[in-house]
RNA sequence: GGACGGUUAGCUCAGUUGGUUAGAGCGCCACGUUGACAUCGUGGAGGUCGUUGGUUCGAGUCCAAUACCGUCCACCA
């Protein structure tokens, strides 16, 4: 048995945390197995992307799940938490991409396919392990048996098997689709990797003359563009069809907030109005000429190419800008992308893949786009068509990665059509089977899928899943039932999950597809297992896998059931399939959340989880998401190594609330003086800092010179999780106390019919704090389970009842009975805490073990092996007794009534002071009961108590609601500082009396307000009334002293 | 441009159905090491709840408008 010797006073963590870790995995309570006489509890894990290590985001996210999970095996669900890592495609290929540059000055290609994969996999193992590793040191209780990753057999094997599906389907079909084409590397890359740049550009006005104007029209239509070369591909010109519609609602809009506007915005609001009625003189009338002419089918001759485009109406000009008529270039322009297909207009490629122009372009065939640009303007202007040229700011996109311009570019893809799949996950949370909560994200989930966009799934990379079909050209029409044959008499071809498509050429035209080397069709197979003899058979026969693989999303999508052994129907996926809780950001809702959704509803024929949970975002002290490349990202191992993992999760769980993210301003630790250093946008992204303090230099993320590197790190910390710490610290210390004091403890019954007033008021706060915490942990209320325990542990069990059992566990006849209630409520709280602070509590329970082997309230037991399997405390609401909660905070009050005179009255602690308390016979007999601990909690001397009491002088007065607690101040006494506060005291009482008043005054209050907050209000007023009389009093006697 | 969230003490945040004069932690001030804990204890100071208007007997809480901050989505010839 431990003597208090052999108690650290601090809790050692660093010691303790991977041994109680590896006692847990040992002891296998992280794995679970199907078992019909429980109920499972399945949570997974938003897999983490293997692009680098976890952040602060992934700590929060993780510690809110492994509490859940805590709580729900606790609580004898069948509990299970899958772990995993994602391959998240074209992040993990740009970083290894990255580094293959900066380390060996190569590129991709210069590596070919297969050796890049393979480098991309020795990454992966390598931040997996990291990860997963974090993961553990957070005290994650993952299934680790159950690892997997997005990329691993068994997910590759469900993902062909959904992708052969919905082929099979129809749901999956391959087609042109503009992308972001990055010229230098040859790739599509995704939205999110373009970045925009303001530069010096200019506005061309171009005049493309119409054909066979009639009397009274223009001879040429205006078009302005920043992008002149791409006129060899325009396949029409458009103009509002309503203009003069436009122009009265835009005005009318404006004159609407005219009437609201401010004095400093109206300037600008009627200098709008303005320009629209010029807009309206200028260019109406010709605009709606051209309006009527494009309604009579007129067409233009584009200019150069020579070549007929017709003259269209459609709402996308906008009639207040620019000349008000665009060109329209469907295969180099998003929004001309989607006119063309509202008008089937033709949509001409001018450009090859590398930027250069193609055939398309007849005699600016080879050009760059650049001196494309410079020869378009210089020919329109030797041939008069060229109207104008302004200076003007445009938005240039660049692509991330090679810093060069994007270009628009029409290019196959492949899509899963969404109509039916997003119908039924619109519908799943619509109906409430799945439950967004807080339920304000639900809106996002359904707008975004009532778009029912098709899904692009097709990544040009080498780092995914690859697409398991195989294709063909067929050049001619004659030839395509001749290759169908082919296929379909291949051996294997009737056994093999196979199946076919034909996509037809989107060019009709037979003779001009054959002048562009266009094929007639394209034969798609599709094999359920690309391990199948049929794919060499397909391509002896010339077909050719496709290079592309799928969206990462693709993978993810599949997560809650592949992870448990889908497409087979194992007794896992059975057992703990749907899942419970997904608990994830919001930024991923409609990315990651709804996919599950659909592809769980077509997969398995069920939902994937009942509720989704969306927690809050951690930002920095400005506001600013947390990331690595802004130099303000907190490393969770970082707070570990300092703070220990049960701060860190205390920390999360009590950061987390309902309604937003959370802002934590960090700073550096100076790793040679532990001085901190705030965080500034300037020296967050320096590779080195002095210490202000010890004056010595120190190395941050950015540090990349050898000479920098040498430098001891300094980590990026946050002092918010030093009050966690402390708290850790506390409850350590807390049960410190409880060993040191429980020496000869006899296991026994506590006579429940004989408790002690203390007694039966911690177990009355002990139960309603059970209630509160296991409902909070049911509505996700985290940030309430975190202040309920921590109110609890430190005010109530350490600040009284701790103290108040120093009395008892003295007193040899009373020592039996305080030991064993200190045992038992010690152990209540260490299940309550347990799923906050796993570490801590752990190895508390563990010496508690040593001390009292059995405890309990009612009847003895055993305690579990270890906590964590431990059973959650079940409610015992009888406990919950408010007199006795009132009773005690009566003693409270008259206990920090005399510490305040004490420090009023600048008494020294170790001079005892004696006092009376004027009060009810009844309440009067509850505070001699508690005579003891005046003295013991604040060396004061209750000398007697009642109704009738005789007040000490000089004295200082106390008044409370229904009391009055009188210090004698004989010798003592600081007339001025009694003074002062009783003159503050009844200002407030007087203040206070006077508001009640002229409520009960007002007969609107008293004759509609329900009769008891009336009531209420009422005995509130004459205790008021009491209190300032005493208190007067009390003053006045202070007068006659002096 | 659309949707959503926030604005409460110096800082970071609570405040669950509207009900006495609004809470916590940190920070600040004063005092204090009596053997669980100075990562502590005791006491104190500090807020007209962004602004304006409305509903109500009563508004931090409900409604409307407005300002500012933030997030997501769309878009910029």
């Amino acid at each position: 048995m431990s003597t208090i010797a052999e108690i650290p006073n601090r809790f050692d963590f660093q010691e303790a945390q991977p041994r109680i870790y590896a006692a847990w995995r040992e002891a296998g309570y992280f794995h679970a197995e199907p078992d019909p006489q429980k109920t499972p509890y399945t949570i997974v894990i938003p897999p983490p992307n293997v692009t680098g290590a976890l952040h602060l985001g992934h700590a929060l996210n993780n510690t809110l799940q492994d509490f859940i999970i805590r709580c729900k095996r606790m609580q004898g669900f069948n509990a299970l938490w899958i772990p995993g890592t994602d391959h998240a495609g074209i992040a993990t290929q740009a970083v290894v991409e990255r580094r293959l540059k900066e380390e060996e000055n190569k590129t991709r290609h210069d590596l070919g396919r297969d050796e890049l994969v393979k480098r991309i996999w020795a990454w992966k193992d390598e931040y997996e392990k990291r990860i997963l590793g974090q993961l553990e040191r957070m005290g994650a209780s993952c299934d680790w048996q159950r690892t997997r990753f997005t990329l691993d057999e068994q997910c590759a094997r469900a993902v062909r098997t959904t992708f052969f599906d919905l082929f099979e389907k129809q749901y999956i079909y391959r087609g042109k689709r503009l992308v972001n084409w990055d010229t230098f590397l040859q790739t599509a890359v995704s939205d999110d990797e373009v970045f925009s740049e303001t530069i010096q550009g200019h506005f061309w006005h171009l005049k493309y003359p119409v054909i066979d104007p009639k009397p009274g029209e223009p001879e040429f239509v205006i078009v302005a563009t920043t992008r002149p070369e791409t006129m060899l591909g325009d396949t029409a010109v458009a103009v509002h069809p309503e203009p003069a519609k436009i122009l009265d609602k835009i005005e009318a809009e404006l004159k609407d907030k005219l009437t609201s506007a401010s004095k400093s915005e109206r300037a600008v609001v009627e200098e709008a109005i303005e320009n629209i009625r010029k807009r309206r003189e200028t260019h109406l009338a010709s605009l709606q000429l051209l309006a009527s002419m494009a309604a009579d089918g007129r067409r233009l001759m584009l200019p150069l190419a020579n070549r007929e485009i017709p003259l269209i109406a459609d709402v996308w000009p906008k009639p207040e800008l620019g000349s008000g008529c665009v060109k329209i270039t469907p295969a180099h322009d998003p929004n001309d992308y989607e006119v063309g297909k509202r008008h089937a207009l033709a949509m001409i490629n001018i450009l090859n893949s590398d930027g250069t122009l193609n055939v398309e372009a007849g005699t600016y065939e080879g050009l760059s786009l650049k001196d494309a640009r410079k020869k378009v303007v210089a020919d329109l202007e030797s041939q008069g068509l060229l109207e104008a040229v302004e200076e003007r700011e445009i938005e240039l996109p660049l692509s991330d990665r090679s810093k060069t311009p994007i270009e628009p570019y029409l290019a196959d893809q492949w899509f899963v059509r969404m109509e039916e799949l997003a119908q039924s996950a619109i519908n799943a949370v619509a109906d409430g089977r799945v439950s967004i909560q807080p339920d304000r994200y639900r809106r996002g989930y359904l707008d975004w899928l009532s778009e029912k966009r098709d899904w692009p799934v097709s990544r040009q990379l080498w780092w995914g899943h690859q697409i398991p079909v195989w294709s063909m050209a067929i050049a001619k029409e004659a030839e395509l039932q001749h290759s169908l044959d082919a296929i379909r008499g291949l051996g294997s071809f009737d056994a093999a999950g196979v199946s076919l498509q034909v996509e037809a050429s989107d060019e009709s035209d037979n003779e001009k597809r054959e002048r562009l080397g266009l094929p007639f069709a394209t034969l798609h197979v599709c094999v359920r297992n690309e391990d199948d003899p049929i794919s060499s058979e397909l391509e002896s026969l010339g077909l050719v896998r496709q290079e592309d693989v799928l969206d990462t999303w693709f993978s993810s999508a599949l997560w809650p059931h592949s992870t448990l052994g889908w497409p087979e129907s194992t007794e896992d996926l059975r057992y703990f399939y749907p899942t419970n809780t997904l608990m994830t950001s919001r930024d991923i809702i409609t990315l990651w959340v709804a996919r599950m959704v659909l592809m769980g509803l077509n997969n398995v024929g069920q939902i994937p989880f009942d509720t989704v949970y969306i927690h809050p975002k951690i930002l920095d002290g400005y506001g600013e998401t947390m990331s690595k490349s802004k130099g303000n990202g907190i490393d969770p191992l970082d707070v570990i190594d300092k703070f220990g993992a049960d701060a860190l999760r205390f920390a999360m769980i009590d950061l987390t609330t309902e309604t937003q993210d959370v802002h934590m301003p960090v700073e550096f630790e100076c790793p040679h003086c532990q001085a901190t250093i705030e965080q500034t946008k300037k020296n967050r992204i320096l590779p080195r800092l002095d210490c202000p303090q010890c004056k010595k230099a120190f190395s941050t993320q950015w540090a990349s010179k050898e000479e920098d590197k040498a430098l001891p790190r300094g980590p990026v910390l946050s002092e918010r999780f030093e009050n966690a710490r402390n708290f850790s610290n506390k409850l350590w210390n807390a049960a410190r106390f409880a060993m040191m004091r429980l020496e000869g403890f006899v296991p026994g019954p506590i006579d429940v019919n004989n408790l002690t007033v203390e007694d039966r008021w911690i177990l009355s706060r002990l139960s309603g704090v059970t209630e509160r915490v296991t409902a909070a942990v049911e509505q996700f209320w985290f940030h309430d389970v975190a202040q309920t325990l921590y109110d609890f542990s430190w005010n109530d069990f350490c600040s009284f009842y701790l103290e108040m059992l120093k009395e008892r566990l003295n007193s040899d006849k009373q020592r039996p009975e305080a030991q064993r209630m200190l045992a038992y409520v010690l152990d209540q709280l260490l299940r309550l805490l347990h799923p906050i602070m796993p570490f801590v509590t752990e190895e508390i329970w563990q010496l508690l073990k040593g001390f009292a082997p059995q405890r309990g309230l009612g009847e003895l037991e055993f305690p579990s092996e270890h906590l964590i399997v431990a059973e959650w405390p079940t409610l015992d609401k009888t406990w919950q007794q408010p007199e006795i909660e009132q009773q005690f905070e009566m003693f409270q009050a008259v206990l920090g009534a005399t510490r305040e005179i004490r420090a009023r009255q600048k008494i020294d602690w170790k001079t005892k002071i004696s006092f009376v308390v004027r009060c009810q016979d009844d309440s009067a007999s509850l505070l001699k009961r508690m005579a003891v601990y005046f003295g013991a909690m604040a060396n004061a001397e209750m000398k007697s108590a009642g109704t009738a009491v005789e007040a000490p002088k000089p004295s200082a007065n106390m008044t409370l609601p229904q009391m009055e607690v009188i210090v004698d101040l004989t010798g003592l006494i600081d007339v001025a500082a009694e003074r002062e506060r009783l003159e503050k005291e009844i200002a407030r009482l007087e203040g206070q009396v006077k508001g009640t008043e002229s409520k009960l005054a007002n007969e609107g209050f008293v004759s509609k307000a329900p009769a008891d907050v009336v009531e209420k209000f009422r005995s509130s007023l004459e205790q008021n009334r009491n209190q300032l009389a005493a208190a007067k009093e009390a003053l006045a006697e202070l007068g006659q002293t002096n």
